[in-house]
DNA sequence: TCAAATTATAAGGTATGCCTTATAATTTTT
DNA sequence: AAAAATTATAAGGCATACCTTATAATTTGA
């Protein structure tokens, strides 16, 4: 199921107004929340309960499910790491952070919020306090020493770059794209298995070489 | 007029795609660019050259205007600078950094992209070399010790903030919003009124303090 | 308990920006 | 100059996500 940037926003919204995880949600502080009519709520409500997102208990209000909690969360977490980087690094007050924040986490992808959270320093709170929630499915962009024996991938990318680096993964066939799986890891090299061949690739090129896994 | 987001990605494709300022850029060019179908090239670009962005020449293809070329460049400068930043700060190839650069020139406004020249130590190329243009119109968000006498303008912003100033302006009325024209600007403080009454802005505050002009 | 207030739902509309099909106009090529 | 290719334009459609108006269902409170 794909998750428009006006879900991410709805599912976001409510994770951010609940009481607790169980008090349901009225729809009329969603309207409130959005300055959309009670109808249009109502209409959004119903297509994301039919996509598994959340609960719809008539006349109550909604709860997030499981699915949708994991959206809101994430979202929150790249939310805040944005606002972080606003206030932190561009010296840019909160108040206009927080606005900015809510555009830059629909643009970039977790890849790059996740680049930002390291440059942070992994920040454990936004600007004004909050908690930025962690990472909750192990991250599909790793580097190559980091990925599991056994483990199935695709090379996204090769971080930071050198000329000499980018022969050799070219002579590896280890180019962006192309499908890899890890055979062994030792101290000083991981072999992984590119197509019908196998490679072993020295540990300093492989903290270069990172993996999205599936 | 609205730049909506898909028209200054037209119009950013213009711009990248003309051979000359001049020689127009047939819509079969745009079309291949985008994946469009040929209709719907010339429906937007119809539209576009009614709200004077471009000028369209039938059967032969579109010039900017030279709003269009504005608005193409200063896009541009957006995309260039949030280019480096991927790639010299957050360490993302290129070839990603390129198409997030591409959601991300459209979520920020140009205050933020201008902090991030500063932050960046104002690059004048993007990472493959592409010239990154300048600033062309004055900046619309400067501190209030460079707005010259006489100009009127809305605060934006304290930057850096600090709970003493943050006092300081309330107590001034110079909230982020309000309007204020500056009367004299000295060595050691900017006077500038603020609705019926004048007030005096210690230098080292009035750095703090963003306004936009207009 | 019964009226008032809230909430739900149906029906029809708007704007954006893409699509296809079909026909007309113009340019290019032979 | 005529045929072929390209380009223009009209007509009708789709999805998203908002809108208003109007009616029905349910809950709340006096």
């Amino acid at each position: 199921m794909v998750v428009g940037e006006r879900i991410e926003d709805y599912l976001g919204a409510i994770y951010r107004l609940r009481k607790t995880a169980d008090s349901p949600l009225p729809l009329a502080v969603l309207g409130e929340h959005f300055g959309f009519s009670p109808v249009s709520i109502h209409e959004m409500i119903q297509k994301l309960s039919q996509q598994g997102w959340l609960h719809y208990h008539p006349y109550r209000g909604v709860t997030l499910t499981e699915q949708g909690e994991a959206v809101a969360l994430a979202l929150l977490r790249r939310h805040r790491l944005w606002e972080r980087f606003l206030t932190d690094m561009l010296h840019i007050p909160w108040a206009e952070a927080h606005d900015i924040a809510g555009a830059l986490e629909h643009a970039a992808p977790e890849a790059v919020t996740e680049r930002l959270a390291d440059l942070l320093g992994d920040p454990a709170s936004c600007p004004h306090g909050a908690p930025i929630p962690p990472l909750t499915k192990p991250y599909v962009d790793q580097c190559l020493t980091r990925v599991p024996v056994g483990a199935q991938g695709r090379v996204t990318r090769i971080t930071p770059e050198s000329a000499d680096l980018l022969r050799a993964v070219q002579a590896w066939g280890l180019l962006p794209g192309s499908r890899v799986s890890v055979i062994e890891r030792r101290q000083d090299a991981v072999i992984v298995q590119i197509e019908d061949k196998q490679v072993c690739v020295p540990r300093e090129n492989a903290d270069a070489i990172w993996i999205e896994m599936f």
